[in-house]
DNA sequence: TTGCATATTCGACATTGTCGAAAAGCGTTC
DNA sequence: GAACGCTTTTCGACAATGTCGAATATGCAA
């Protein structure tokens, strides 16, 4: 690990929490010297990385972000294939569709789609959960036991009263969530909305993915015909990835 | 400058344009060693900048951008602010409204309104269009002079055969823009398509964004009202920043 | 204007990244 | 099915590079 980048990526990391900073206050955070925190933050600066606030002495994420991250998604191909499946879903079920990655302990929504009722939502895509917390991060740790391991390791964070946070028990969600390729939260993430979600293998079977369709708790539970769209969905998508032995199996990874 | 991270920032820029790399063109590419190279790709990676594409030995960008681009978004005033203008500038004009920012030498769009006729049209947000081609980008341009100086110092590329790339031409066009408030383009971008920008000022009279309304080159000229509705858009996102004393003047700038 | 706090510059030092060489994987060909 | 060639990955000595203290400049507040 290059130091000069991992220290570079922390200041990321801290301007992504705390949306605007100044050299001290960075400095604080990262238990550096200023003058070192400076030569950093000017050589993100110099590629757009970070930029300075309009009017001020302090600095905040840069505009080079916001490209990058276009062509990350531009660059995914279960995204671009997934999307009229998804779309075809949220039609089907007429609730709002999301397809999710990994992002080291959290789910980061890398496509969305609006329940077709047409009411005011916001744009997701983009958005992190943790994954304890979501369905679609709970397919993914139960299809990646090493980051499963990892996480559990750790304490967990509690986002509503109905947060699963013990070890134990998401450990037997997880054997329950390979088992029937189908993972739920109630009420976990945000308090009256509930989820339901299932894996996205591709061609060499590595869970890379997961769909979930997101509804108001009170509408709790999803019907049997809201669960077999969801599941067609991600057969449907993992065959056009080179999937083609519906269910997935765990698999072992390399993790690099 | 720190050679690591400009590097690292080079590995995402070369990441950025040819989507997956392996450690062996990477180094091509910068003209490094293939051990230099993976140091510094495996540090990005450990922070979720890149990531291995799934079943390959190439690598991607990775999903951390999308967290960080969707934090840059967030922390805009500008864009949060301009939104409901915006959105009211393409309902009443019934074109598409985009507001535009600085990148280097291009324009990023950091927010986009899609024409109401409710036509099939592509997300826009991050899309980057080369200054010199686009009105958005010539607004820019007019009010950040020493950027135009840099900028017109190199070879213009040509989008379309209408592309304006001669200098001089540039710098008439930046001294009508400035005088006017009010900067054109026509098939100089995308064949077809033509538009019309205004700047947008913060509380210290800096040019921080702009415009612009899109239309099909069919359409062209833009009514007067079109333009009075682009103007009012603009002064009032400039006013609501703090910005009372329309139109904006040029303004020496740091740069740094 | 004065004073304080913060950003920025500079340069000597030694920590840190660099890059050649060697090893390990992967895919492909014969 | 085995051996080749290509690419990725590991390792460690060297010196180039980033680091950080001190000094300076800048900006904000009183």
């Amino acid at each position: 690990m290059i130091q000069a980048i991992d220290r570079a990526a922390r200041v990321l990391t801290s301007l992504q929490g705390a949306r605007h900073l100044g050299i001290t206050e960075l400095a604080g955070i990262l238990e550096l010297p200023p003058s070192t925190v400076h030569g950093i933050v000017k050589s993100l600066q110099a590629h757009g990385l970070v930029a300075k606030e309009p009017g001020g002495q302090r600095y905040m994420l840069g505009p080079a972000l916001l490209k990058l991250s276009n062509v990350y998604l531009d660059t995914l191909d279960v995204r671009a294939r997934a999307m009229r499946w998804t779309q075809e879903l949220a039609r089907r079920t007429g609730l709002s569709a999301r397809l999710g990655a990994e992002l080291f302990d959290e789910v980061i929504i890398i496509h969305h789609n609006r329940r077709p009722d047409g009411s005011q939502q916001m744009l997701e895509t983009g958005l992190t959960i943790p994954s304890h917390a979501s369905a679609l991060g709970k397919v993914l740790l139960a299809y990646h036991p090493s980051a499963a391991d990892a996480l559990l390791a750790t304490p967990l964070r509690s986002l509503t009263g109905d947060t699963i946070t013990d070890p134990a028990a998401l450990r037997v969600q997880f054997a329950q969530i390979v088992e029937r390729a189908l993972a739920f939260e109630e009420d976990e993430a945000v308090l009256g909305e509930s989820s339901v979600a299932v894996p996205v293998a591709d061609r060499s079977g590595t869970v890379i993915a997961a769909v979930s369709v997101v509804m108001p708790s009170s509408e709790w539970p999803p019907e049997a015909g809201v669960l077999n769209d969801l599941r067609e969905t991600a057969r449907n998508i993992s065959r056009e990835l080179g999937f083609t032995s519906w269910p997935p199996a765990v698999s072992p990874r390399d993790d690099d």
